[in-house]
DNA sequence: TATTATCTACGAAAAATTTCGTAGAAAAGT
DNA sequence: ACTTTTCTACGAAATTTTTCGTAGATAATA
């Protein structure tokens, strides 16, 4: 017995980072920034903007067609997005809000990456970055209306 | 065909999410966390402080030893840690930096989740906490800098 | 010295995620 | 009507990450 417990569950260092509803694949992830923009939108849509994309960031290479299709056929049986199938071509739309999302994510992001804390982390992403004025001043009034 | 043009590179979405050098998965990034606060420690000692933190977090179950030895030997392996062999008992230690591994997470985070947007994620962070005083001039103070 | 506990090494299974090929239906174009 | 293009569906391969079992070596203990 290599350990001390045993118990019938099996725990997995997954699960260490995995315990909101919202969980997104970083496939999925990318699929649904695309959607938040252009909804509701169709498989050979999402495909070209997300080839598009790559080519901006200087990727090679290119997403097929089905992997872009299955990924979303995969998301709509999670729920993740919904699925108009009145047309020949299928049109999705997410079903998740971004802000819900972008939420969820964060705080598991702060979780594995800053021990949870959010001062260590806004510090780190204004470190990094010189925010304008009027971003400045964005925060500033934020701060205020706590 | 499914799709146009032809390359011999290929460019798979995962290259969507690793630019940088440093990218440890999430079970390494949970071992890093524990060696940035108990530096050097052994298999062992990580695999207990591991399990505490489940505990702690309410999970069930439980981390094999050797599921923890393996990851960190491929941490070696990868250049993630530094293994000091001079005893039975190996004892590791990160060769990578906290800050600058949560530079580097948190800018493929911010592209991946807020397009990029530090403001977008900052706003969300503290949109969701309401930080102390104290933490409120700290930020203050952070912005003047600029 | 015999027994037991602890550790590393290693390979392979298990899981999770992504990628792709193929088939068949519908639509568009000739 | 025939051919070509564009879709969806679906299963399976490929990849990546995590988990585990087993073997052998070393140390600790009786």
């Amino acid at each position: 017995m290599a350990s001390a417990s045993k118990s019938s569950v099996k725990k997995t260092m997954r699960s260490f980072f995995s315990t909101s509803s919202v969980k997104p694949t970083d496939a999925e992830l990318a699929i649904l920034q695309i959607l938040w923009e252009h909804q509701p939108a169709s498989v050979r849509d999402v495909n070209d903007m997300l080839n598009a994309k790559e080519v901006q960031k200087g990727l090679e290479g290119e997403i097929g067609y089905t992997t872009t299709l299955k990924i979303m056929q995969i998301m709509a049986e999670k729920g993740l997005v919904r699925r108009d199938e009145s047309n020949k071509t299928h049109l999705y739309s997410a079903t998740v809000s971004r802000e819900e999302t972008q939420k969820a994510l964060l705080g598991k992001f702060m979780d594995a990456v800053f021990h949870g804390s959010p001062m260590q982390l806004v510090k780190q992403a204004l470190g990094n970055y010189s925010p304008s004025k009027e971003e400045m001043e964005e925060i500033q009034k934020l701060l205020k209306s706590k």
